[in-house]
DNA sequence: ACAAAAGTGTTGGTGTTACACCCATGT
DNA sequence: ACATGGGTGTAACACCAACACTTTTGT
């Protein structure tokens, strides 16, 4: 506290002196859509601190790793996925976050489509959790997690991200739960199918829904790329 | 990359093992509006890497402070300011990004006025740059000012925050001068005002300007808090 | 025939854009 | 009297919110 504060330009000779440095990690928020519910992948504490509470799952970042490829790395590790949308949240870093030692943590959020993520039971101790609903979190999590689902609203509001929770070919209603459920609210059917159409947010298939006990829907493809920015609400 | 990679749990583990930790630093984004140019603050490098390039300003985390607080300690030491706008950006942490070791950086810019800024000249190397014209920057800070510009556009568009750059009291013209700067284009003068008035963005004070060789123009102050979310442009 | 979800248009109100002239002051 | 920037209203258009009935399928 009051010994020298180094100047940036005098790195080396903070190296020599060998200031402590801090533990840096990713952790994730991996939201998935199911069931009408905003979900979260959570594992669970198996030692101090916070033993038996739910915890983000995270990991170190090496030293030869960039954060996004630490993220992407901690990702395929609990989903067994690559290649969805994945963004940089924010970077949480108070000195008391983690009892053990200072921990800087680089948030990330991810959406996943869950029926692409591998069988979560085949790891122990992970499973996915309510958003709406989340048990008591490790460390600073909750805080992390209630500012994704922040973030998240924002981002669906002016960009394509929904995407990722849905397969290849969707129907309107299918995106529009998608979009009930995130925000927690109904949205008028025919303002939204209006919206999505004039602005090319789907694009006709050609193709129908079969086996469903009422009329069958339309299906649809992502008429944009993926995260692409386009006002939806 | 092939070594074992440590699961978030095992961190006492990874403590005695001692494994490399990275170097954690904020650097400062000091952004002030001046005689209609958008201008930042950088420092002159004096030493290897990047000797005689500018930089943004930055510094150690310390042990026992926050990102935060690292980020007003950093700004305070160059401007003199306190308690003024500040936000955290993004973090920097390509493995590649320092020639001399990992060092991931915290992203945090600042909007100051121009006039409440310590004259810069007191201290060795420092010195306002356009946003609009920068020499060429040190490591990867080209990346972090780009990318700190159009944050601070789309923070502008929805929020107060341009009350930073102006005084206390201002006229409506001082206001929307500040917009064409930051987005590099003209804005219509009576709908620009018409919105200002009308979003309660603006309070008169009943005050004029005095001598000036026109038409005397109303003051104005802060009509919300800084920073409050309210659709601007 | 009934249940279930899909599909579809109009209207009134609100907000946005584009545009041109007179006013108050100092020199 | 001139130069300089301050101040103001309106019309056309685009967008948004609110609203209910018919269609297609499976059982």
């Amino acid at each position: 506290m009051t010994q020298e504060k180094p100047e940036f330009d005098s790195l080396e000779e903070y190296d020599e002196e060998a200031f402590d440095r801090p533990s840096v990690t990713v952790d994730l928020i991996i939201f998935t859509v199911k069931d009408d519910d905003l979900k979260l992948l959570l594992k669970k504490r198996d030692s101090w601190p916070d033993e038996g509470k739910w915890a983000l799952p995270g990991s170190f970042i090496e030293m030869d790793e960039s954060l996004e490829d630490a993220a992407k790395r901690t990702l395929h590790e609990k989903t067994g996925l690559e290649d969805v949308y994945l963004e940089q949240l924010y970077t949480f870093g108070k000195p008391e976050r983690d009892p053990r030692t200072r921990v800087i943590t680089v948030g990330y959020y991810a959406l996943v489509n869950y029926e692409e993520v591998r069988d979560v039971d085949e790891l122990e101790n992970i499973e996915w959790h309510s958003a709406y609903s989340l048990p008591e979190l490790a460390f600073d999590h909750e805080e992390i997690a209630d500012y994704s689902i922040e973030r998240l609203r924002a981002k669906m509001e002016y960009s394509t991200a929904a995407y990722s929770f849905l397969p290849e070919k969707f129907t309107l209603s299918d995106f529009q739960d998608i979009y009930e459920t995130v925000f927690d609210r109904e949205f008028d059917r025919r303002n939204f199918r209006r919206k999505l159409k004039k602005k090319d947010i789907v694009e006709d298939t050609g193709e129908k829904t079969e086996g469903v006990s009422h009329r069958p829907a339309k299906l649809y493809r992502k008429g944009r790329e993926l995260g692409e920015i386009v006002e939806i609400l």
